[in-house]
DNA sequence: CGGGTTGTATAT
DNA sequence: ATATACAACCCG
């Protein structure tokens, strides 16, 4: 078995390459396995020679799947590398609530590196998703598995509820127009020149795990939009700082190319996405890229906080806070709150009669 | 939609 | 005594 490794190489792709029989290149590939016994079987196995007698080190598994995403895990950070999602409008649509789920460790994860609650509670960070639980209304299990801190990293807050949370609003509002949407996100520790004019890449870490705070967010669109004489690709890719980013910037400022997003991440994003065959637009040429304006959110907001209130208090509440912001409630939110109100004076008054 | 805190009852 | 669960409350 002492063979030389270049010839090796060489001859396995001359053989592979010029012979017509695949027995052949079958045969010559197989002299970089061993023959190991499993019980009475015979069965080949990567060669791990000298070098590999003890193992070589392992970071985990590459790849986990869940109900709705699928993720990589940093072992060494807590946090994901990346997580892949789909989105259609169906999956966007169902009773699962977060407000019946739990941020837990991933139990998929060994204890040994699974990030905590209590790292970042208290820390002065959120918790982020990845892949946010809005995008799982169709299952309770694909909600609560987002929940999972194996999909989550610290996140400044205002960004979390604010830009972020805009920015995964239109992620869905994008299935409107567009039949499949498949999204990656993930944390990036990005390098920044220092006042010695070095680069130098420093990020915090929290909690007893040391769970890395990422320096920016990514996250990389791919839309598909079914049609004749053939189908429609537009991707866009973006690059967020992890901190509070206001109204006043547009989700554009932050569009990076797909290339300059792999070089930063070490990822290559869609390696089956076949560029030749169907030619890739750019998303916010096609599509807007345009996320809710402050007013939008505003009664967005507003109009949750109705649906949503117990009281006839939180329900003016609401309206009063709208209203202090100059913002005049629409159609849709006056009906619903004029509704909630009826509904609570109905289940009032009568105990209110009967009381005197 | 996106995230928190606090208080109380309960189990260990 | 200390951890855990849950309801009720709060924020942008």
């Amino acid at each position: 078995m002492k063979l030389n490794v270049k010839s090796l190489r060489f001859f396995g792709g001359f053989v592979c390459g010029a012979a017509a029989s695949t027995a052949s290149c079958v045969a010559a590939l197989s002299i970089y396995k061993e023959k190991i016994f499993h019980g009475k079987e015979e069965v080949l196995e990567p060669s791990a020679g000298v070098v590999g007698r003890y193992g070589f080190p392992l970071t985990g598994a590459d790849i986990r799947f869940y109900a709705n995403h699928t993720l990589s895990y940093d072992q060494a950070r807590r946090t994901p590398r990346w997580v892949a999602e789909h989105i259609s409008a169906e999956k966007l649509y169902g009773n699962a609530d977060r407000k019946r789920c739990k941020f837990k460790p991933d139990p998929n994860i060994p204890v040994l590196f699974t990030a905590r609650n209590e790292d970042y509670l208290g820390s002065g960070w959120s918790r982020g998703h990845m892949t946010p639980a809005g995008d799982n209304k169709y299952s309770e299990q694909a909600m609560a598995e987002t929940f999972y801190l194996s999909n989550i990293v610290p996140q400044n807050f205002e960004n979390n509820s604010g830009f972020w949370n805009r920015l995964e609003m239109y992620c869905r509002d994008l299935t409107k127009r567009f039949q499949d949407v498949w999204i990656i996100s993930g944390p990036l520790v990005l390098p920044a020149v220092g006042a010695d004019g070095k680069k130098t890449i420093s990020y915090e870490v929290i909690g007893k795990d040391d769970v890395a705070v990422p320096t920016h967010l990514f996250k990389v669109i791919l839309a598909q939009r079914k049609g004749f004489p053939s189908e429609t690709l537009a991707l866009g890719a973006f690059v967020v700082p992890n901190r509070p980013i206001g109204f006043n910037h547009p989700l554009t400022e932050f569009q990076v190319s797909l290339t300059d997003l792999e070089r930063m991440s070490g990822l290559n994003f869609f390696p089956k996405v076949d560029r030749t065959r169907v030619p890739l637009k750019n998303l916010c040429n096609l599509d807007s890229c345009r996320l809710m304006s402050s007013k939008e959110f505003s009664l967005y907001i507003a109009t949750r906080k109705i649906g949503s209130a117990g009281n006839v208090f939180k329900l003016d509440k609401a309206m009063s806070e709208l209203k202090e912001a100059g913002i005049a409630p629409d159609e849709y939110l006056l009906k619903l709150y004029e509704a909630k109100k009826k509904e609570f004076a109905s289940k009032e008054v009568p105990e209110y009669q009967r009381g005197h």
